[in-house]
DNA sequence: TTGACATATAAGCATATTCTTATATGATGT
DNA sequence: ACATCATATAAGAATATGCTTATATGTCAA
């Protein structure tokens, strides 16, 4: 099963990515998270939204600060699906599957228009 | 290390990653890949043709159609990303992290400023 | 060679994404 | 209460994405 496409869309973004990599150091209030400024306030927070929406973070309030921590669980339906993958990358299957391509030469279902 | 933004963007598609999904059980013409005709061809074309930017797929004339196959070693670098949250998934380093949290609220390198 | 077939590319359009500026909300310290 | 700080939301503009129709390229079969 494929999976949710806020969830994929959420981690297609590399800014995004890089707020999650940082999460992963440890919580950070939302403003901790782009200590050079390289993007806009709203910018931030808009982003954080995204991965809320993921499931990707969770926030709670400190204060007037809200800490962001990372929800890595969210991740794993793409390591799933990734997962499914990974046989083939096994350099001895890659082998087994090109003898098998030998004898049938673009796989089990396309029909030969080729007599 | 981030993988390249266009591996991102090639399985962020949901379309994309049912071709990828349908190449996994062999390979295929282009036009095998659509046996329901959802899309037009031209939408097929341009969806292979990003998966084949990501190097996630790779073709090869066979008389006038093209073959296309997986070339799975390509997701690695999304696999490897992923992997690197993985060690937050067993729930004794979340309880671990749990106690770290209670001796320090919000991460290492909050500071603090509630007195 | 010629017409049909399989696929790719070009151009244009609708929608989605991401940014910006301006403003709202809510907590803090005086 | 009031000014300030931290964050969120609204609205709009620029760009990216994914689709469509039309057309180009290359192969096959007669």
């Amino acid at each position: 099963m494929q999976p949710s496409p806020a969830l994929f869309r959420a981690v297609a973004d590399p800014t995004r990515r890089g707020i999650l990599d940082r999460l992963a150091l440890g919580d950070a209030g939302a403003s901790d998270l782009d200590p050079a400024h390289a993007m806009s306030q709203p910018a931030m927070s808009q982003h954080l939204k995204v991965l809320r929406e993921a499931g990707l973070v969770e926030v709670r309030a400190h204060g007037r600060r809200r800490i962001y921590s990372l929800q890595p669980d969210a991740l794993r339906p793409i390591y799933d699906w990734i997962s499914h993958y990974e046989r083939f990358w096994d350099a001895r299957l890659h082998r087994l599957g090109a003898l098998l391509d030998e004898q049938a030469p673009y796989g089990p279902e396309a029909e030969d228009d080729t007599p």
